[in-house]
RNA sequence: GGAGGGGUUCCCGAGUGGCCAAAGGGAGCAGACUGUAAAUCUGCCGGCUCAGCCUACGGAGGUUCAAAUCCCCCCCCCUCCA
């Protein structure tokens, strides 16, 4: 059977490691705890914490024990990795409410039952911490000019860094002897801008303990446009369900570009890595069938099949494409058969039938809907033919909507673009 | 603590008394082309009761018919010196 690290290899989510060879000796001779940090910066988690999780998803899979530790403390300094400034330092109750809402959040792709996987926050020990023990026992073994010269540091000494932040990859490595001392573990993994911090972490535990521990990254996924992925300026595509709808992170995956659906098919689902393979000879629409079957995948492994069910439905009822043949990607669920006329999964909206009566202008309505930020933008948006009602263009923004734009149902469809679809119900 | 530089719309970044809702780029949104893709091209991109009005250039005052632009005080950041 293969082990873990080769799942990680022949998935693509391995950058660095301190040793190839050894973790992957050690990962197939025993059972291994390691451990992942996530910041608790916001309420939810967005997708480019996927890959870590997804990577604790497969150790765990393979009988391994991982560790989810909540920066709680670390929360509280900042990480000054890569960054071009410091972060907003958030207060002791924030991070203490999102710590608790990462908890219940991380529990629905790892089994914490007892003896499989833990759940751990880093303030239970590093408030604790006495500043000159913490000198002493730590702080010695830490080269400033060492320091200095780290990556991670660069842009931050040309545009200034503060003592605070300094002191982060001190922590970060502490962490790491503190979970090797008193869980066992012995590799920690993140993402590849934590390099510097995790390999720290591994020559603390050389130096004080005298043994090895390993650090493995993730590569920082980028989509083929070279974009970041999952944070955009406006839309940070969370795992929350009440920040991005089980439909919108649908169609978030379902645009993926095509250049990337193989590549992410092996790091966001657990499909066969074989079947995956062979979605590299796939072109146009059945390509886009791998799109959707990523799309419910994913979709299915954040929110469960039945949200994912949801979401395939309005998304096949909205854009009608061709249903997923079999062959491709045959282990997944996937419904592949037409869709049944489900649209609630399309964000909607009910309204007083009184308003219809009397006609509600085009432009107020999108702005209610919320599919345009103000009536402004829905002015120009209806001046350039980017709205549509029930899929025909509104020419005039002040064009009235009434009761005879409804269906038997009383549904009205609303459409921005291509892609964004709104359904008014006049109750 | 001293000297100098700087804080501009989502981000970067021009502007140094009226022509400034503020150049340019990025991001975002829409249109064309496509395949719910990318790239490309085009348009938009503070708000509103939209040929007009309101709110904006770190904060608070002041000068002026008129200030992002000038003066005063305050806050924050950077560089060099201590």
């Amino acid at each position: 059977m293969k082990n873990v690290y080769d799942v990680f290899m022949e998935r693509g989510f391995v950058e660095q490691a301190t040793d190839d060879q050894a973790i992957s000796q050690l990962l197939d001779r025993q059972e291994i705890t390691c451990y992942i940090g996530f910041d608790p910066t916001a309420t939810s988690l967005h997708i480019g914490s996927l890959v870590p999780i997804m990577a604790l998803a497969h150790m765990q899979r393979h009988g391994h024990h991982p560790i989810a530790l909540i920066g709680g403390g670390t929360g509280l300094i900042g990480d000054p990795s890569g960054k071009t400034e410091m972060r907003q330092v958030l207060t002791r109750q924030q991070i203490d409410y999102n710590a608790q809402c990462l908890q219940q959040q991380l529990s629905r792709y790892l089994d914490f039952a007892e003896g499989k996987a833990r759940l751990l926050n880093n303030a239970d020990w590093l408030t604790k911490l006495n500043y000159i023990e913490f000198l002493r026992d730590i702080g010695r073994h830490f080269s400033v000019n060492k320091m200095l010269a780290a990556e991670s540091y660069k842009i931050r000494l040309e545009k200034g860094l503060n003592f605070i932040e300094f002191n982060y990859m001190l922590l970060q490595a502490y962490d790491f002897l503190y979970l090797f001392k008193n869980h066992d573990c012995v590799m920690q993994m993140g993402g590849n801008d934590q390099w510097g911090n995790m390999l720290a972490g591994s020559d603390l535990i050389r130096r004080m303990e005298g043994k090895t521990a390993h650090s493995m990254t993730f590569p920082l996924i980028t989509t083929a446009a070279g974009h970041k992925m999952g944070k955009t300026e406006k839309g940070t595509v969370w795992l929350d369900a009440r920040l991005t709808s089980p439909y919108d992170y649908y169609q978030h995956w379902i645009n993926t570009e095509d250049e990337d659906v193989e590549r992410f098919l092996a790091l966001f689902t657990f499909l066969p890595i074989e079947e995956i393979r062979q979605v590299r000879a796939l072109t146009d629409v059945r390509l886009n069938m791998a799109k959707a079957v990523l799309a419910f995948e994913a979709t299915s492994i954040t929110h469960g099949e039945e949200d994912a069910t949801d979401a395939w439905q309005a998304s096949t009822r909205a854009f009608r494409p061709k249903p997923v043949a079999e062959g491709i990607l045959p282990s997944s669920t996937i419904p592949r058969k037409e869709s049944s006329a489900d649209l609630s999964a399309i964000p909607s909206l009910e309204k007083a039938r009184a308003a219809f009566e009397k006609g509600i202008p085009a432009y107020e309505l999108l702005h209610e809907t919320g599919l345009c930020s103000s009536r402004g933008e829905a002015r120009r948006l209806i001046e350039q033919g980017g709205a549509y009602i029930n899929d025909v263009q509104i020419v005039s923004y002040d064009e009235k909507i009434h009761m005879h734009h409804t269906d038997e149902l009383g549904m009205i469809r609303l459409r921005k673009g291509k892609k964004k679809h709104f359904l008014v119900i006049a109750k």
